[in-house]
Parts: structure tokens; sequence; C-alpha cells
DNA sequence: GTTAGCACTCGCCGGCTTTGAGTGCTAACA
DNA sequence: TGTTAGCACTCAAAGCCGGCGAGTGCTAAC
């Protein structure tokens, strides 16, 4: 059944209020703020009506409403107004975006940062995931005399501790083999076999110890194949505490274990569209159950043309979508302008 | 005034059921629970007296005693018992600290999360503080064709992405010359005349466009000199709210602000003390207002035999003391030999 | 179709009482 | 002289109204 204007000024009304208070909205309240031009006892019949479609909840007999999961469906859709985000706010956003960048990885935590303190709610993001990366060059430092770091620079770059006595000349001939070998391979391409062949070319050229070798290249291996394991950063978790639907301390320290586990967080972000632009999950869309009375805002960001990551905003169902999906669809542009300016090629 | 056998007992038995029960403790629970062989009266006279000498305090007439921060730093120095680390602990922490390294920052803050782990509280950690750490290798790599990767390796790996099309090289070329300019030179010995000369010396020898090599030696010089700005962790923030302490939605809130901000962390770090072993601060010991019902307590823990940075638990003033000095006491010392095996030379 | 009016519902708040844990004091006891 | 049983007293916390008021649904009039 469709909704006339009516019904959806109403709607719309109610949830914009309930978004701002949190507190149950009355007829009254709707007839006298908003300037419909209707007395509360229409309205009255007109939430009777909106709760009978399933759009409005009575928490109780005597209280106003709420709307439901579906109510604040339908305000995502078809409902919310355009929220315009200040110009001095973009700007500020990109002057920080642009500042030093150490990573890729980097950039995009600082992205969540930024969103978070945008929107003032809690944001996860994941990292670019890696696939394909290309070994573009191995690198092997003493830095000690009991340690070598190795460097393994792909789109970003990795390092691991090695406890190994060897000289600068000793790396370097060692490093010199392994990027003789390895680079301009991706990750994937390279198997066990490959290690082998290096370590016999190791074993005849050089005069290392082959059981140090072994550790080496057990390392190298090691770091080269690591499972992309993508990264998951939260921040500003300590918003949830500021929402009234979080005072009660047990389900605000659900919400916390449930953000500290990062598998949890994947998943979660997992489960999101893929499509381009703004997405929402709104609380039972959700399936974690600590999560169904959350929603979960995403949007995805590219590098190359291919979606490699995804920022998202949880926060309370009540949470203020239009300026939520503002945020992210401004952040998830400069991010990718931001990444493509070191991509290509 | 010193304290007699039988206060001390007592006192000590009112800490420790205090630490276990958050709750004002009685003459009688005293008399029962702890086989003194003394009657509630009896022990309601040493708590008068107790109390008198600024060791325990009474919240309202009609409840039991709590400790003080005097009381407490008294049990802390005299009373508290010697806690014993289960040998599965010291085993399971050994081989989840030994794992793969990737660098001694992040050592240091899986130390921090295994703290967390073995206590249940916040943990603080500060990285070590890299004064004085000496070049080991400069190295720049092309990532794509927009972008290089420049990397600087010291007692750690830094890294940073600049906007700059170069080949890989060109990049070899200036690598060439950075390393044998900067090589060996710790991040102090440079100034801006040092990059001054490199420049000079690149314009000559290469054919860059000297615009885009200032861009690239003002990287390094700002990779370079960059104020070792030492990172600090923090983790299991959320074990805050699970004391009854912390059942207040605001307090726990201004504790997590305080917690997400690294200046404050730094600072309050910054004060505890420099000695050997294990330190307390008491509540009102602490210079943070917020902190002032908290306890804090540290460690140092050190590389080539100087202290480079603290590892800190933060908990409720009623903290399980004796383990959390045990736990930290361990750590550091785990901490020590892990980071001792990556130094020397 | 809209609205004023009205009876009704029910959570919330403030004040009241009750309960009980815990105290200090006193007097008796070893 | 130190210890203990007994007792009156205190006071926060919990339970228990009762009134308030926001909000509703229904009805009747416009």
């Amino acid at each position: 059944m469709d909704l006339n204007d009516r019904k959806k000024q109403i709607l719309q009304a109610i949830i914009d209020e309930y978004i701002g208070s949190a507190e149950p909205v009355g007829s009254r309240a709707i007839s006298k703020k908003h300037e419909l031009g209707l007395s509360s006892a229409t309205i009255r019949n007109e939430m009777a009506d909106l709760e009978e479609m399933g759009y409005l909840i009575q928490p109780h007999t005597s209280a106003g409403r709420i709307p439901s999961d579906a109510g604040y469906r339908f305000y995502v859709n078809s409902l919310m107004k355009r929220y315009r985000i200040g110009l001095e706010a973009v700007e500020r956003l990109q002057s920080e975006l642009a500042g030093r960048l150490q990573s890729l990885d980097r950039a995009v935590k600082r992205a969540g940062f930024l969103a978070s303190v945008l929107t003032d709610y809690t944001t996860v993001v994941s990292a670019p995931a890696g696939e394909r990366a290309e070994i573009k060059k191995i690198d092997m430092v003493p830095v000690s005399s009991e340690a070598v770091t190795l460097i393994i620079v792909t789109r970003n770059v990795r390092s691991r501790l090695i406890n190994a006595k060897l000289s600068f000349d000793e790396c370097e001939n060692i490093a010199a083999v392994l990027n003789a070998r390895l680079r301009g391979r991706s990750a994937e391409e390279i198997t066990y076999d490959t290690i082998r062949g290096i370590e016999s070319e190791l074993c005849e050229k050089l005069s290392v110890q082959p059981k140090l070798l072994i550790n080496v290249l057990h390392f190298v291996y090691d770091a080269v194949t690591e499972a992309e394991d993508t990264e998951i950063y939260v921040e500003n978790a300590k918003s949830i505490l500021q929402y009234p639907e979080y005072r009660d301390i047990d389900k605000a320290r659900e919400i916390f274990s449930f953000l500290d586990d990062k598998s949890n967080l994947k998943q979660l972000i997992a489960e999101t569209g893929e499509n381009e632009g703004v997405n929402a999950r709104i609380g039972g869309e959700n399936d974690p159950e600590i999560m169904k009375d959350c929603s979960l805002v995403t949007v995805n960001y590219s590098l190359d043309g291919k979606a490699v990551g995804k920022i998202g905003v949880i926060g309370p169902k009540r949470m203020d979508y239009a300026k939520v999906f503002a945020s992210l669809d401004l952040i998830s542009h400069e991010i990718d302008k931001l990444l493509g300016s070191f991509s290509g090629g």
C-alpha cells in the first residue's frame, strides 16, 4: 500500500523529531512544531494508520510513537532531505586528508577518523585489500649485530625483524638474489618451489650458513604470501556511550566487545552491499544480534577503479542518516581522489 | 604512629575484601570470614582506630569502611601478598610474545595487549623512544607511475608516499646519494645544510627536475628529523566499563575521552617514576582530576640497558595490585629479553 | 474529512515507610 | 586491661503508594 503525501510528511516529521530527541513523539508535538496545518487529532488518526502499516511503533499505550525499522527504511529510501556539508568542513577534510602520507592503509585509517569527526559516530574502515599486489622490491638491512630487518615493498611496505647475524654485504647479496627472482611477481605466484630455487642459488653463490638461510627464507615466504589479512580500524568507539540507547552499561559493553573483535567486523563489513554509493543496513537488517538496534551505513572506496575497501558508520538506529550519507559520500570521493593520485601504471 | 600486627592483619583483611567486592566492608564480615579469632566488637574498635589514623574511610555512618588512598599505599608497600602467576600463563605469554615480529613498536604493543589479557585491566604502553636512532639505510621505490615510496630504516622502518614520477633507476640513483650522505648518522645530526648539500650534488649529477627534487628532499628531511613522536598504545579500554565504580556512564565517558587523547597519556606516563621495578600511583597521587580515583601501575622496559619506554596498567583504586605487580614484572622481563635479542652492536 | 472534547491508560516522579546492615557505647567478663 | 555481648541509634536502599501529565482512541459536531 502506498503512502499519500500527507502521511509521508507526517512520517518524516515524526522521524526527524525522534532522531533529534530519542523520545517517543506525540501527535501534539507534530501538530505544533511542524507547520502542517493539522490538529493533533488528525495527526493521531494518521499515526494510527502509519502504525497499522508497520512504519511506527508504540512502546506503550500512553506514549508517543517511534519509527519501526520499516519506517527508517522508508525514510532513508524516500523521505530524507539532502544534507549539505559546509564548505569549511569540506576544505578542512581535504587538507587533513592530504597531509603527509605514510601509506595507503594510513590514509584510509585517517579517512575513517575524519568520518568519525564529521559524523560523531563510530566508524569502521577496512584497509585496501591487497590482492595481486606486485612485489616492487625486497630489502634486507642489518639493524644490530643480532637482527636484520626484512622489508618487502608492494603497494605498501611490510617489514619484519629476523634474528640473524648477517653483515651489510651479506644482506645486500641475499637481497639481490631475492629481487632478481621475485621482483615484479605477485604474492600468489610465489610457491614454495620458488623459494626452494632461491635457496639453492643462495647456497651455491654465497657462503652463508644454510641453517640461517632457511630461517631467512622462511620469513620471506611467510611475509610474501601472508594472507593479506586486511586490517580493520575502528575509530571513536567511545561515541557510543553518548547515546541514550546505550545508557545501559551492559549493552554498551557488549557493543564494545563486539567492536573489539576484528573477525566480527570483517564479517559485518563483508555483508554490506558491493554496489556504488552509500548503503544502509538498518536495525534488524544486520545479522549479529547486538547490531539489531544499530544501523550501519557503508560506502566502498576504490583503487584503480576497483572497490578495495569500505568505510562504515555505526550508530543508533535513529542516527542522522542524511548527515551520515552526505559525509560518507564526500569522504569516499575524497579518498578515491587521493588514492588515485598514487596509483596508475 | 606504627601499626601493631593485629591492626595490619585487619587492614589487610579489609582491603582484600574490598578489592573483591567493591562494597564497604563491615566488622562482622571480617570477624567471620577471616580467622582472626576476634569478635566483631573488637574489630570495630580496631577499625575506629584505623580510621582515625587515616587508613580507612567511612562513606556514611551506617556503612562499613573502605580503604583510603593512604590505606592502599600502606597495603601496596607492606601488606600485599606476593601473587604467583601460573606456569601455563607464563608459557603462553612467552610464546605469544615471540611470534613473528614486525618491529619493536609492534612487539611492545603486543606486550601491552598481553598485559591487558593477563590482568583484565586497561593498559597503556609507550613505544621505545627512538632518540639517536641511527640511519641504517634509505630506500626509494616507485610503486606506481605517479608515486614513490621513501623508506628510512633506523631501529625501525618508516615509510612515506610521495607524489613523484621517477623511474626505478632514478630512484636508485637518488637513494645512493642519500645513503652515501646520511647512512650511519643519527637524525639529530642532520641539519638543513646537510640536505642542501645533497640537493646540489643531486642537481649536478642527475638530470632530475629540480622542482621534483626539492619535493623529495623536503620529505626526506621531514621523515628523518620527524620528532620521533613516541607512539602510545591503549589496549582493552573497554574493561573500564566492567567495574562498578564506572557504572556511571558519564564518568566512563570522561575516562574514555581522556584515554583517547595521546597527549594526556604521554604526560601521565611521563610523570611516573624512572626507578627500577614496578611502580604504583594510587588515586590522588595522580595529577589529572579524572585519574584521582584510578590507580596507575607502571614498569619501565629497556633496550641496550636503557629505559626506553613504559607499560602501564590503569584500573580502579581497588585493583588487584598483587596480580598487576606480578604481571608487569613478568612482562617487563620478557620484553627486555625479547628486545635484547634484537639489539646489541 | 477535520477537529474539539473527553474518558482512559500508564509510566514517571516525589514522598513516605520499612528494612537491615553497620556503627558506637556501655557494662560485664576473663 | 583487653575482649565481648548487648543495645540503641543511624542512614542508605528498597519498596510502596498516589498524583501528575503526556498521550491515546473514540465520539460527536462542524
